[in-house]
DNA sequence: CTTATTATTGCAACTTAGTAGCGATAATAT
DNA sequence: ATATTATCGCTACTAAGTTGCAATAATAAG
């Protein structure tokens, strides 16, 4: 039982604050391999993922699955301002040119039908991003 | 090139009418998988993938990317008639208990800020659909 | 009907994402 | 200072999806 239980005592960690800053300053949402990439730290694969998961389930960050299948983190300011757990019934927007996954402002009006019980929410829109679509034309 | 190219005639065969079928006579969306199990033939694959992705370039099928990071196909008879091509601006819902990824009616209302050119869109919801909710209670 | 063209298929090999087990390490509590 | 146990790194694994290539078969052309 090594992942989650409730009950598990999270331990301060170099790695886990050094993840959680960067994500903290991004101004967007960032997978495994953006996060080693930034941090010029030799962590190992497995480590990030355990570290994410567990920010995860804190609350203290959200997970969004991108259309290229990958798992994306983010901080998020807007939706922590909501509640104290995280909120996804966002936007997000993956550019397919500089491929950053960013929480847009919009909020998305749910309104499942009749005895459908919705717990996770994943509204994701690809395209290009401001500053990519400012360079082609 | 095998894969796509505009100008390439597609051919009738008897895996591609196969898995029309099941996809047009399905009432929600399949990952490769449950194509596997719901044909029993034995076909590989890649081939499963390169028929599916050519139905999406054909706009006969639309993509949707799962919360489990999968590839989801829907022959989705809401927005065939929308418009010849296929249109994703709909609420998809992935059940936990079933596995059951459908194509929901409310459509979505996309409101881009300023300099983002969307493309691709993918509002999925997972939680608990009407049949394994009534279930459970 | 026969032949040529080339889309389709299967196979093998590969990449990448993410996970699980386990022993070693190190953060916290006593 | 010591015990507890969360964390970490390593290895190995699974599963998804892709690519290249040779063999097969659907269509077009003669």
């Amino acid at each position: 039982m090594q992942l989650s239980s409730d009950n598990m005592k999270r331990r301060n960690t170099q790695f886990k604050s050094e993840i959680f800053d960067l994500l903290q300053q991004s101004n967007h949402a960032l997978n495994h391999e953006m996060i080693t990439e930034a941090l010029n730290l030799k962590i190992d694969r497995t480590t990030i993922y355990r570290i994410l998961n567990s920010f995860c389930e804190d609350g203290k960050v959200h997970k969004i699955i991108g259309d290229d299948g990958k798992q994306y983190f983010a901080y998020c300011e807007n939706c922590k301002k909501i509640k104290n757990k995280h909120s996804h019934k966002h936007l997000h927007f993956r550019c397919l040119s500089c491929g950053k996954l960013e929480c847009l402002k919009q909020r998305i009006d749910v309104d499942l039908p009749m005895g459908y019980d919705g717990k996770m929410y994943n509204f994701l829109i690809s395209g290009y991003c401001n500053t990519c679509n400012a360079v082609t034309e």
